[in-house]
DNA sequence: AGGTATCGATACCAAAGGTAGCATAATTGC
DNA sequence: GCAATTATGCTACCTTTGGTATCGATACCT
């Protein structure tokens, strides 16, 4: 379930590095067309790449956002002054996130696809979450339960309401979570 | 998009009662085989119906899951001396019906698909969300935007951590996410 | 130049949502 | 009892989509 896109030495062809033209087309298909819509001919199409060239990168679809992801996030601003301030930065900065062209969309479809596929969800867990978990677990110095309870409210709670909504969290509801988010972690 | 299962008077063969029957096995199917393993043509066999025949009674897999869980989750319990009493109650209640077999996952499912499907939301939004809305604002007191705010914080976090791990919400999470929403709400 | 690995293109497969058509069964009204 | 009417089960089918196989062309290393 890993990506496949290494580089091997040696003789042959080298790979094209259409990483990053997968990536753009990827969070813009998905912006325009929605998850469903973000068919793999059509990414492809878009990145200029045939889609087979793709599927030798990335063995799925999931693959293929979850890397999509990682790029379009990268870690996590731990900076601030107090715990109350690296919180209110990594929530901020999450709502934010979400709220770019394409991401929360396919923030939300590879969540709802790794529901029903195990392979996907422990590559979500691995890849994505546990490195978010332990970045701030380790900076606010919480216990993992704790911590996770938090992420999975936050994250949650922005997902459901771009699901329902179609449009990323509002400044006075984000504000909300925030002030929500911080008293629990007193 | 709304459900087509109305029993006409007058002449003809009248419609057989496979109601329950479609609803207790949507859950039982979608508990066993997942959401995206929950296909139509799998709901109709183990209800003992051809698939047909729940196309004529309801239009879209959407609708279906939507009338399962009305079915399911019927009204919400409103009982409670103080304010924070019937808060308690409705999202222990929320926590305990997401948790019951199929329901949650047919809930996260739904919403999922309704990301990339206009109709769906709507039909989400105007028969789930709009009367539980509505009922608790009403015995709350509270205006409309923080009611939807504290229901989207519940419902979001309960079907992410569903939706990561699987397994509905642990009891010392459950009561830690009744706390932070009765704090909330003062 | 020759070997090798990648590229694009086409064709293809299986699964799933949804539909059409038809013979049959169960009613109501005469 | 019989015709009209409506619902059911069944089969066959269409479309979309994720994913795979194959193959000639191409770009690189030695």
């Amino acid at each position: 379930m890993a990506r496949t896109n290494t580089a091997p030495r040696g003789p042959g062809r080298p790979r094209a590095s259409v990483d990053a033209a997968v990536f753009a087309s990827t969070l813009r298909t998905v912006d325009e067309l929605g998850y469903a819509g973000a068919t793999m001919d059509r990414i492809a199409a878009a990145a200029g790449v045939a889609k087979t060239t793709i599927y030798r990168r990335w063995p799925s679809k999931g693959a293929l956002i979850v890397d999509c992801l990682l790029d379009a996030f990268g870690p996590v601003p731990l900076s601030g002054a107090s715990r109350e301030a690296v919180l209110e930065t990594a929530v901020r900065w999450t709502a934010a996130k979400i709220g770019e062209p394409g991401v929360g969309a396919a923030f939300a479809g590879v969540f709802t696809d790794a529901v029903s596929d195990p392979a996907l969800r422990r590559l979500l867990a691995t890849r994505f979450q546990a490195p978010y978990l332990e970045a701030l677990e380790k900076r606010l110095g919480e216990p993992e339960q704790r911590m996770l309870f938090v992420i999975d409210v936050v994250v949650g709670t922005l997902l459901h309401r771009m699901g329902m909504t179609g449009e990323p969290m509002g400044e006075e509801d984000v504000d909300a979570l925030v002030a929500m988010v911080v008293r629990e972690l007193l």
